[in-house]
DNA sequence: TTAAGACTATGCGTATTCTGATTGTTGAAG
DNA sequence: CTTCAACAATCAGAATACGCATAGTCTTAA
């Protein structure tokens, strides 16, 4: 994830951004609302990490000058941890909130949920269900932790199903979809190339993750 | 909205859901999580309000339970508020936390929020009839909570059924829609499945869920 | 040349669908 | 009230379709 950490106490975002280092996220420190509106304008973020009083700008006004266009998503962090305080931090567009002090744990937690959330609206960078995580990006797939090599179809397969987590893909839609075929190809291709994700996937443990709804399609999850 | 209640204590749960219709919601309160479970299944609820701690089922079990499959947003209540619950309580896969005491205004907010954020993600496509619930997309079945598994044949019927709840479908729409045949086959194909589709849907009970007109076809409810 | 990935061919086991015969129901005519 | 014919439901076995696995072929890129 590329973070913008917008907080003005230079102890508590150097901190914030080493441990974010060390879990593979980039970030970028602002201590104050100008600059970090500047950079917003400018740059690509996955997620904003915004405390609520900063100089310049204050983060609520900050929120209220991003509202209306497009932007990442926004948790804010703030020492004020009274209801209304949250309230009013929501009100103004916060996607989320968190009062100090805070586990670091739960921080991560909820800027990736956060991520998550996004891209799935704006469609993809990585998709999670269960305990299977698909990163688009890399072409990456872990399932509880370790990864998965997949080739580029088994890939595109689970993408494919991973777009209608839960719903049944129809064999024609898959065709369609890693194939592009627009018909029904006198083949196996499919069948074949199922059956060696499936094995990848959950080789051979009982609660498999893909379904087979016999004659329509599957489904995942 | 639709919300659904579950807290054991009958005095909070009483307060949240007066305050709730004052507000225009409709709430349906439930003091455990068995129960909880079975609602979630039967019905259709825009958000549900989980308190962690309740008898029968736990609230992180509970959201272990639903996990996979589809279902409404979930905001957990609670009475530790601490970092470590807050974390276990997002992990296991609540879409907010919230820790008692808490604000009115706060809940609503909170509530709020997640009922757009969903709506804005899916809306599920399914079709309702009495205690069954025909999930197109999931190709899925179920009555009274538990899954009825449907061969593609007997899923179609009960699809084209289903279009008209209550109305008569006659054999040769039946036909038609299900097998494709414009003409009537001379065989009892449709009989058979039928059969067959009402011994699965309500093996045996009285009060059918499908009934026979004679002589025209058949209806739903 | 090798190796990996993508596709084809084939066969097996099983779930599903269909057929035809049998039994059960219903409602109207006698 | 009985009888009868039309219609519906059920059953078992035959036929078929489908999914899955295995092994082999082809293509491309290291």
């Amino acid at each position: 994830m590329r973070i913008l950490i917008v907080e003005d106490d230079a102890s508590v975002s150097h901190w914030i951004s080493s441990k974010l280092h060390v879990s593979g996220h980039s970030c970028k420190l602002v201590d104050n609302g100008e600059d970090a509106l500047k950079f917003i304008k400018n740059e690509v973020f996955d997620v904003i990490l915004l405390d609520r009083i900063i100089p310049k700008i204050d983060g609520i006004q900050l929120l209220g000058l991003l509202a209306g266009d497009p932007h990442p998503p926004v948790l804010i962090l703030s020492a004020n941890d009274q209801t209304s305080d949250r309230i009013e931090g929501l009100r103004a567009g916060a996607d989320d909130y968190l009062g100090k002090p805070f586990d670091f744990a739960e921080l991560l937690l909820r800027l990736e949920r956060l991520y998550c959330r996004s891209k799935q609206v704006a469609s993809s960078n990585f998709i999670k269900i269960k305990d299977m995580i698909i990163n688009l990006e890399r072409h990456e797939v872990t399932r509880s932790g370790h990864r998965i090599d997949l080739t580029n179809k088994e890939f595109k397969l689970l993408y494919v199903l991973a777009e209608h987590p839960g719903q049944t893909v129809t064999r024609s839609m898959l065709l369609e979809k890693a194939w592009g075929y627009h018909f029904d190809p006198q083949t196996n291709v499919l069948d074949v190339h199922l059956s060696k994700l499936r094995n990848k996937l959950d080789g051979g443990s009982k609660n498999p993750i893909i379904r087979t709804i016999r004659s329509v399609g599957y489904a995942l999850g």
